[in-house]
DNA sequence: CACTTGACCTGTCCGC
DNA sequence: TGCGGACAGGTCAAGT
C-alpha cells in the first residue's frame, strides 16, 4: 500500500494527535504482527508515553519516553488509524475491525488501530540507541525530497544498476527510500521515459528530467493526501485523492491525459507496469 | 555479483 | 450464483 507521500500523510496526522499520549493497554490480535516477541513488546509499550512520530522511507517511527522506538512497516495493505475517546466509544461495536491485528489504547480512552489485511505489515520495539544499526533502515537510500537528493546524484545512483529497467532501480529501496510501484509510473510518464528501458543507456538530459519528475509527483501526491486505491487510509481514516489526477496509474485502457492515446499496461521488474506508448521512448 | 522470481497472506474482480 | 485464476500499494530469500 503505502508509498511515500501515503507514509508522509499518515505521519504528519500522528505526529499532531499522539504527542503525549500514554499507553494504557496493548491488545493483540494477531501476534504475528509483532514478530520480535509479541508478549515483551506489548508490556515494554505499556505506560510509554509517545514523544513524536517521524518516517524514514516508508518506515513509520514512534518515539517513545523510554528510550526505545516503535517502527512500523505497512507494506500493502497495513493502516494506522487513530479514534479519539469520543469517536471510540460512539462506534465501539465497530472495533475492532476484521483485520485489526494491534489495539494500542491511552489512559484518556482513545486508540491507535494497526489494521492490516494481508498481513505482511509489522511494528518492531527498537532501542532508540541501536535506530543506526537497524537492518532495514541501514540499507535505506537517499530521501528523494531531501536536499541531497539531486539530479547528479542519482545519476550515479542508476550507474550502480546499470544493467537492470529504470523501474527496478526507481522501486529498491537502497537506491531511493520511499518510491513504490505508483510513484515510479508516474514519475517515469512525466520523464518520458519507457520503464524497460536500461539504467545504463539513459541520457543525462534523462536523469535529470525523472529527478524532477520524480520530486514533483511526491509532492503533488503528498498535496492531494496520498493514493487510495482500495486499502490506504490517513490517520484518521480517511482516503487520499491522488488517483483522480494520475497520470497513468490504473489508468489502462482510458486515453493519456498528454497524447490521448490509450494508457497500456505490461509487466515489468515483475510489477504491473501502467505507460503512455505515445509519450514514454 | 547483478538481477529476477517466488513466497508471504487475504480479498476482490473477471471470465466462464 | 459459483468457481478458478490473476492480481493487488512491499520486501526478502532463493534462484539463475
Amino acid at each position: 500500500m503505502p508509498e511515500l507521500p501515503e507514509v508522509e500523510t499518515i505521519v504528519r496526522g500522528l505526529d499532531g494527535l499522539l504527542a503525549a499520549k500514554v499507553v494504557a493497554e496493548v491488545r493483540v490480535f494477531y501476534p504475528g504482527s509483532f514478530p520480535d516477541d509479541p508478549a515483551l513488546t506489548a508490556t515494554r509499550l505499556t505506560g510509554a508515553v509517545i514523544r513524536r512520530v517521524d518516517r524514514r522511507g516508508k518506515a513509520i517511527l514512534i518515539y517513545l519516553d523510554n528510550s526505545r522506538v516503535l517502527m512500523v512497516h505497512l507494506k500493502m495493505t497495513g493502516q494506522l488509524i487513530y479514534y479519539g475517546q469520543e469517536t471510540a466509544s460512539r462506534i465501539s461495536e465497530l472495533l475492532p475491525g476484521r483485520s485489526t491485528r494491534i489495539a494500542i489504547h491511552f489512559i484518556d480512552g482513545s486508540v491507535l488501530y494497526f489494521n492490516d489485511q494481508r498481513k505482511f505489515g509489522w511494528m518492531k520495539l527498537l532501542a532508540e540507541e541501536e535506530l543506526t544499526r537497524q537492518p532495514f533502515l541501514q540499507k535505506l537510500g537517499v530521501e528523494p525530497l531531501s536536499g541531497a537528493f539531486t539530479a547528479g546524484h542519482l545519476e550515479k545512483l542508476l550507474n550502480r544498476r546499470k544493467g537492470s529497467s529504470v523501474k527496478a532501480a526507481l522501486l529498491d529501496q537502497s537506491i531511493i527510500a520511499g518510491i513504490g510501484n505508483i510513484y515510479a509510473d508516474e514519475s517515469l510518464f512525466l520523464s518520458g521515459i519507457d520503464p524497460d528501458r536500461r539504467c545504463r543507456d539513459l541520457t543525462s538530459e534523462e536523469v535529470k528530467r525523472l529527478h524532477r519528475a520524480i520530486r514533483r509527483v511526491l509532492r503533488e501526491s503528498i498535496k492531494m493526501g496520498g493514493s487510495t486505491r482500495r486499502n490506504y487510509r490517513n490517520a484518521i481514516g480517511q482516503t487520499g485523492d491522488y488517483l483522480t489526477k494520475a497520470w497513468v496509474y490504473g489508468r489502462t485502457g482510458e486515453a493519456c491525459r498528454k497524447c490521448g492515446r490509450p494508457i497500456m499496461k505490461k509487466r515489468t521488474a515483475g510489477r504491473g507496469t501502467h505507460y503512455c506508448p505515445g509519450c514514454q521512448s
